[in-house]
DNA sequence: GCCTTTGCTTGATGCAGGTCAAGGCGAAGC
DNA sequence: GCTTCGCCTTGACCTGCATCAAGCAAAGGC
């Protein structure tokens, strides 16, 4: 890696108060990857080779068996996948696609494990980023085991839309069959569910979002801080 | 705690290689409590008071939103619960309950983000164990989302089986409108489930479960590393 | 012994959401 | 302008699972 490019990966959320030689280290045998659209970027059941933080772009990912399959996350700029797989040097359980044109940071796995190994600051900062990855999931088995899927469609609008300044128009961030795999169902009931929502004054056009009653929509959604927000 | 107690909970795994004072520090102020059967250990929703370690009985781990419930996970001694909440200092995402008679060894949270912020090698067990709990949830989404509630009994079955001994006679651990919160099914479901087994061979008489064809019964399962090995 | 309780099974019915097939529509190309 | 190609929507249909309502059988109380 360039030099340029150490100083632009350094202060992520994972190097947080690591000692600078041990940050080095990882970065120095690590490459800063662009990729098109549409890359399968790791594949399930592989050996856990890289830990990967997303730089830039969006990355799906997502499971499959059988003839099904499932999208678990999609990420944005920050955050890192297969942490857990790279710590315990297991087999990666999901698999990710560039979803845009992306560039990803690829740290290799056992320069990883040999400072988590080492430096005390790193394992406390892997072990809280593992914490907050683990009630993600949790948070997501919830949203999928206990409400339908109306209830997380209105749920993950209300959500995105505090996130993006609580602006009552807002465009979606990808395709809508991506946003239906997300919320786990097939996009023809996407296509209705927003169709239901009309009641609650949800206007759709193309990718253009339009709530114009906050209150009703939040009265079908209820949404619970122990599924929605990702502060708690 | 009695000084016979410490010596009962010193080896769990989550205190593996750590400083004997630390581990020390920890227990002075932990309790090793006994609980009945059915009793509420932790609430959803409730600040981190404790860590959780299961030393004997069975513990379920469940949440409620609305009118609806679900079972997230059965868990037996040496496991330890909401370890994410007591290293974040957040609250419960999940609530508990006593299954069976049970003692829990209460560590008080504060004590664990000490030892956490002074001994490494305290972190890095909490890192490995948030890592294959993390692991555990993910596995669970991905069986919830991708089989169907037959295919998650038969796995169930199988991977029980092997578990303890590949006997082809063995009784369930606990009662079978537990089984089926677990698998994520109505009670009514899982009974005609097992019906739907008997072209397999699959014999159930009260607790009892008989599989006379691994075989076929695989062949149905199709059990996937991803999802059902607990070692990958 | 009988009766109640509790857990489980079985049947009937309804609904959410998946699947298949046929358009509609906007964007890009010619 | 027209055509094509994706993406999305709409309609019709089907299936898996939940729910409701009995029945049944083993266990414990008296």
């Amino acid at each position: 890696m360039r030099a340029e490019e150490i100083d632009q990966v350094r202060d992520l959320r994972i190097f947080n108060g690591v000692d600078d030689k041990h940050v080095d280290d990882m970065l120095r045998f690590a490459f800063l990857q662009r990729f098109p659209a549409g890359v399968e970027l790791v594949r399930e059941g592989d050996p856990a080779d890289f830990l990967h933080v997303v730089v830039e772009g969006r990355v799906e990912v997502f499971s499959s068996y059988r003839d099904r399959e499932t999208t678990v996350a999609v990420l944005g700029p920050g955050y890192c996948f297969i942490m857990a797989a790279v710590v315990l040097d297991r087999i990666y359980l999901k698999s990710a696609r560039s979803l845009t044109p992306a560039r990803v940071l690829l740290v290799p796995a056992d320069s990883v494990r040999r400072v988590f190994a080492q430096d005390a600051a790193f394992a406390r900062c892997l072990a809280t980023d593992l914490a907050e990855s683990y009630r993600m999931v949790v948070k997501e088995l919830k949203n999928q085991k206990l409400r339908s899927g109306l209830e997380r469609l209105a749920n993950w609008l209300l959500a995105y839309r505090s996130e993006h300044g609580g602006a009552t128009r807002f465009e979606l961030p990808f395709e809508k069959k991506v946003l239906a795999a997300r919320l786990g169902m097939a996009p023809e009931v996407l296509s209705r569910s927003f169709a239901a929502l009309s009641p609650y004054k949800v206007k759709v056009k193309g990718a253009t979002i339009e709530i114009n009653d906050v209150e009703s929509l939040t009265t079908l959604a209820k949404p619970a801080a122990t599924i929605d927000d990702p502060a708690s």
